[in-house]
DNA sequence: CATTTATGACTGACTGGTCAGTCATAATAC
DNA sequence: GTATTATGACTGACCAGTCAGTCATAAATG
């Protein structure tokens, strides 16, 4: 053990550990002593590095959020029409998701823990108000430019989002769903419907 | 104490008690003591209805199938055309959910629990496997009766039940977010999409 | 280089509190 | 008096968080 230790990164480490052991077990489930084995560590160094149990689902919570808000920044101020940032947002979402499956599955936890209102840490409801804002924004965008119908509103926003986190929620459930595979619906259908278009 | 006591009602009441305050608390916070308290009943009394607290979230997850079972059959065997009985479904699934905001908020442990393998009661999976299963059924009719396109496949059945989840999602995760005011944008979305049709 | 001293990193046994489930007892009805 | 329903004090398991102590390395000294 080298004297000095990169603090940032040990931390890293046991949170990368503790989401592993949240993504099997669930957060209820899971001890702290577990996440310290995981980390092959002892159970007091978890101590060292989180304050609490709970902070450790908190700090998944921050590298959630922070893999949004990048998300959220480039369709935000990308190139391109709006409506094609829209599309470019669901296929980064769903690949990020896909990509960190057992952070992903922390989700599952971060919802029920969010509705405690004395943890205020995981704020998940400002995450998609964010979310439907910047979707909202975008269809107004895609308006402008013709592309979406005239009566497309916030609603419509929170049904994108909605297709999005539900079809996360199913594969989370579900090992049989494949994510990957519906990519292309989630866009198929927020874009064209499934009305039959003889125009196309 | 009355000898002879309705003993379904009762266990109903109990579960009642027991659905509001894991609404309240989430499941993980709620105290066996605490659902007894809510009923107006002892602690020893619950165990004489449910065998374990689990028994009690799986109870409630029964009540939610059996709901679920209701709105399915009537979706399967109703009149009019297969995407008129689609909309039909969308429409009672999501009042249904608003109607009981309590047994709707336990959906976000009945998500969370489902993931434990060691417990197979909750089979929320299945549930929105015959779901999916359902509905490609109803678009592959309606395909035949030419309502929507050609391409129209499984993906896009699970899109349309993620399309609800994940508005229901929202609801759960945020009380700013109406339920209701999502109904009509989940089905024009679903049906028509978002982009701009010079047809209609 | 060997020895001593200092210290940050880490450990795991322990504590105090919590809570699911039990059971001895009581109340009631017939 | 017996069967049924209910109670709540109690028990034992469990576990988050603590802290006294260990260890590995670094720095200082001669």
């Amino acid at each position: 053990m080298p004297r000095r230790v990169d603090r940032e990164a040990r931390r890293e480490e046991i949170l990368t550990a503790a989401v592993r052991v949240f993504a099997a077990k669930g957060f209820a489930a899971t001890r702290v002593e577990d996440v310290a084995r995981a980390a092959g560590i002892g159970k007091g160094a978890v101590y060292l590095y989180f304050d609490s149990r709970d902070a450790l689902l908190e700090a998944a919570f921050e590298a959630f959020a922070a893999d949004s808000a990048r998300l959220l920044g480039q369709a935000r101020d990308g190139e391109g029409r709006a409506l094609d940032r829209l599309v470019g947002l669901l296929r980064s979402v769903l690949a990020t998701l896909a990509e960190r499956p057992e952070l992903a599955r922390v989700l599952l936890d971060l919802w029920a823990a969010g509705r405690d209102t004395a943890r205020p840490a995981f704020d998940m409801a400002a995450l998609y108000r964010e979310y439907r804002a910047l979707i909202a924004d975008l269809l107004r965008q895609a308006q402008a430019q013709g592309d979406v119908g005239p009566n497309v509103g916030d609603g419509h926003a929170a049904v994108v989002v909605g297709a999005v986190e539900g079809c996360v929620l199913q594969w989370l459930v579900d090992p049989e769903v494949a994510l990957e595979e519906l990519v292309e619906p989630v866009i198929e259908v927020c874009l064209d419907g499934l009305r039959s278009q003889e125009g196309r």
